[in-house]
DNA sequence: GAGTGGTCTAGACCACTGC
DNA sequence: CAGTGGTCTAGACCACTCG
């Protein structure tokens, strides 16, 4: 006779649900190391390839590190090379540069149409915006304005901005305890306005690349809506094509 | 005593090279199946399980393409998936549209100091430029400058892209046997000139997405080198960051 | 039903890390 | 040295496709 379940789940992605649970309730906090996969094994009642396969899919996601002879570890915005995977601008000439970011204004507002769509809110809702600027070598690059949800950046303000050595995400994770995940951008070409020709020194009406970006946490949850203004006078969107 | 080998290599791996090699060569064409998993296993003199990561690794980076209960296959670029792939163009709109790609001119050249750097030619080797238009819906959207090495595709002309039903890259796949794997794209912002901005409709001056692409085939080796302007008016560049 | 890829197991052994 | 992830094997069984 037939087989009555349409929705058929191999045994190793149950174990990555139940490791993905554990992740999203704090069991482990980012930067920490995981259980080992014999441990995990155990304690799921499974074989450690069937573990060690639900990790494998959970590091090909960036959710997970895994260091031979160490452990598996959550991954963590901290870590610099998370860095390059949510910023994808590098010099023209080639070369790494030193980034630095530039709080600029950090001001309270309720949602509209468009933010409480996005982000998953309900209109009037309160939601935090933060505009910075960002430098590459001492010369300003990016222009960003960032839309987060009030509530779960509650105490957020210009001077824990300041304060904060580290990338935007980094501050984030260890302060509000909200991990992105995975974002979409969308590149369009643009002209520069007065103010932000001004921000970026660039002539009024120079093209320009406008990124915006909604960021997910677990569970595909909304929690992040940026919008960058980037010059590519010196600089330009790396992209691989897989 | 010692490990003398520094570069240690894992037999998967010596497998999947093995069957890079055999892709290659051409042993079996795109779009066509490879032997079974067994029957690898048995030509290579190793388990099952050992091919099966070999190919677990060629099916991520979108050399194969496995089909339960069929079998595996080479991977192409008449599945319209991989144009996709190749094209993170969508409109604003949401919604899918037609594309149509319209070829405007070829001719042939020599590969001047940019060219011959990024193609891996000599200076003065022989190249082929491109210029088609592709539009959406009707309308046009983007216009391409491609460039190619001359020996690699040298029956190219005006009328075999015109003949031709489906994307450039399958014809470059089944008329000149050059698979492009993958590709780097770099993206600016640029203000239109006269010329392009009256194929695109837009007034001069207007903010284009320039997109600079260097796309490779086996062995990492570069084989194309294509230079987009895309109107971003109704249309934008996607692309998820993980 | 035969053949394919997909899952799961158990066990042996290798490579790397840090004490 | 013990503990971790990483590889390889052999075999059993499941899910899917097609004739």
């Amino acid at each position: 006779m037939a087989n009555e379940s349409p929705t058929f789940s191999p045994l190793y992605r149950q174990i990555k649900g139940l490791i993905l649970q554990a992740l999203e309730a704090g069991e482990w906090r980012p930067g920490e190391a995981i259980p080992s996969e014999t441990e995990l094994a155990a304690r799921f009642g499974v074989s450690q390839g069937t573990v060690r396969k639900a990790i494998d899919e959970m590091a090909a996601e960036n959710l997970l590190v895994r260091r031979q002879g160490k452990g598996t570890f959550v991954a963590t915005h901290s870590d610099p090379r998370a860095f390059f995977r949510f910023l994808r601008l590098i010099p023209l000439a080639g070369g790494i540069e030193q980034s630095n970011s530039i709080p600029l204004e950090c001001w309270r507002a309720k949602a509209g149409q468009e933010a409480s769509r996005i982000l998953g809110l309900k209109l009037g809702d309160p939601i935090i915006i933060v505009r910075r600027l960002l430098e590459f070598s001492g010369k300003p690059v990016v222009v960003d304005e960032i839309y987060l949800p009030g509530e779960t950046f509650a105490g957020l303000g210009l001077d824990v901005l300041k304060d904060y050595q580290g990338s935007v995400y980094s501050l984030f994770e260890t302060r509000f305890g909200v991990r992105m995940i995975r974002a979409e951008e969308r590149i369009r070409a643009v002209a520069a306005d007065r103010a932000n020709a001004e921000l970026l020194r660039v002539p009024e009406g120079s093209p320009l690349l406008s990124v915006e970006r909604v960021s997910y946490t677990y569970g595909d949850k909304p929690v992040e809506w940026r919008r960058g203004l980037y010059s590519t006078a010196e600089h330009c969107y790396y992209n691989e094509l897989g």
